[in-house]
DNA sequence: CATTTTACCGACCGACTGGTATGTAAAGGT
DNA sequence: ACCTTTACATACCAGTCGGTCGGTAAAATG
């Protein structure tokens, strides 16, 4: 049975799973390759070299990943409490070893942005998407804040706050400095509304 | 003129730059010696290997230097404004190349701490280090703040998003959206103050 | 049925990595 | 003056990396 698709998307779907857990540099093609059990090759056959993979790896997987979740928690009645939610699910939900791993977005960025401008600007489109998608969200449920909040700022300062904890559960190996963070980002956040 | 000293001296200055801008992984060796105009012998002679050159670096390069800043700018009379006064000095003073680089801790944090247990340790017993720092400074003026403050979680916010932020100025190479998030940290810390 | 294209195999390559072993010259103690 | 220790220098090593290339068998095409 040879079936050219269903290799392709074994090699994105293995690929993701490396590089979230060891970064883009770090993850080798010798083990991607015995993960799939698939030759050289047949590597090289569906992508041109490592970077393009990185690269089909960020759009094909990644990136609706996020945009849909982050989609999910503002489409929320209450965007507010949307977020809120989705972070304190996070806190729920997410294994040890998840956390420990670090957001693939926030990885990536770290890793990757200034070593090469392909998957820089691919990264900051990212961003500008979830930013776009945060602030609207906001914006429709206006009435309900503060009339001074520049909601462009508010959702950078919620994206790099977020990102951010992901510092603390990598060097604590433990839940418990990020549910802090997500914590106070809550009260943050609901500390938006209008009293 | 043999000077061991200086030799190491200039060994830990060049690493701790390398590291910075490449990350421990990317650093080469090799480069080091060139930058450094010593042979391999000689780092050898100094440090046993790699790993402990790292350590070294952070040890005594990087904790330092993150100990006495954050320190002044808590030390300020008042704190609350000693912080601001730090961010915003930041998104002044740092040129574009540095804010791209990024903070080494947060780096190091990210590439380092799921990989190598002597990294991971330091890392963790800085960021502790500083986060007493912040909400000791904090707890002094605690008559002028809300009730309600949990200083060690807001404190944890702060560098949570300080680190968050540098996402943002790596994607964009851009000082923009640092600055927006540096404003709303601003924004958000006075918002500690009793009105 | 013949030919081309697709999908894949696996040996091999050069570059580069951290690390080691051997050698040597200067400095310091006696 | 002699000997040891310190402070390097240099050649070399094994291992890993991403990447290439010639071959091959199955599938599609004519």
């Amino acid at each position: 049975m040879r079936d050219a698709e269903k290799t392709r998307k074994k090699i994105l779907e293995v690929s993701a799973d490396e590089i979230h857990k060891h970064g883009f540099t770090a993850t080798s093609l010798s083990v991607i390759l015995k993960k799939c059990e698939i030759s050289k090759g047949a590597l090289y056959h569906h992508f041109t070299n490592k970077m393009e993979l990185g690269y089909a790896v960020f759009e094909e997987v990644y990136t609706p990943m996020f945009l849909a979740t982050w989609q999910a928690a503002i489409d929320h009645d209450d965007p507010i409490e949307g977020l809120c939610q989705y972070f304190s699910d996070m806190t729920i939900n997410m294994s040890c070893d998840e956390l420990i791993c670090g957001c693939p977005l926030h990885n990536l960025c770290q890793e990757m942005s200034g070593v090469d401008e392909g998957f820089r600007l691919r990264i900051l489109n990212l961003q500008l998407q979830l930013n776009q998608l945060i602030s609207n969200g906001l914006r429709k449920v206006d009435h309900q804040l503060h009339p001074d909040i520049d909601y462009n700022q508010v959702s950078y300062f919620i994206i790099s706050t977020f990102h951010g904890s992901n510092n603390l559960s990598k060097s604590s190996k433990n839940k418990e400095l990020f549910e802090y963070v997500m914590n106070e980002l809550c009260k943050y956040i609901r500390s938006l509304k209008r009293l």
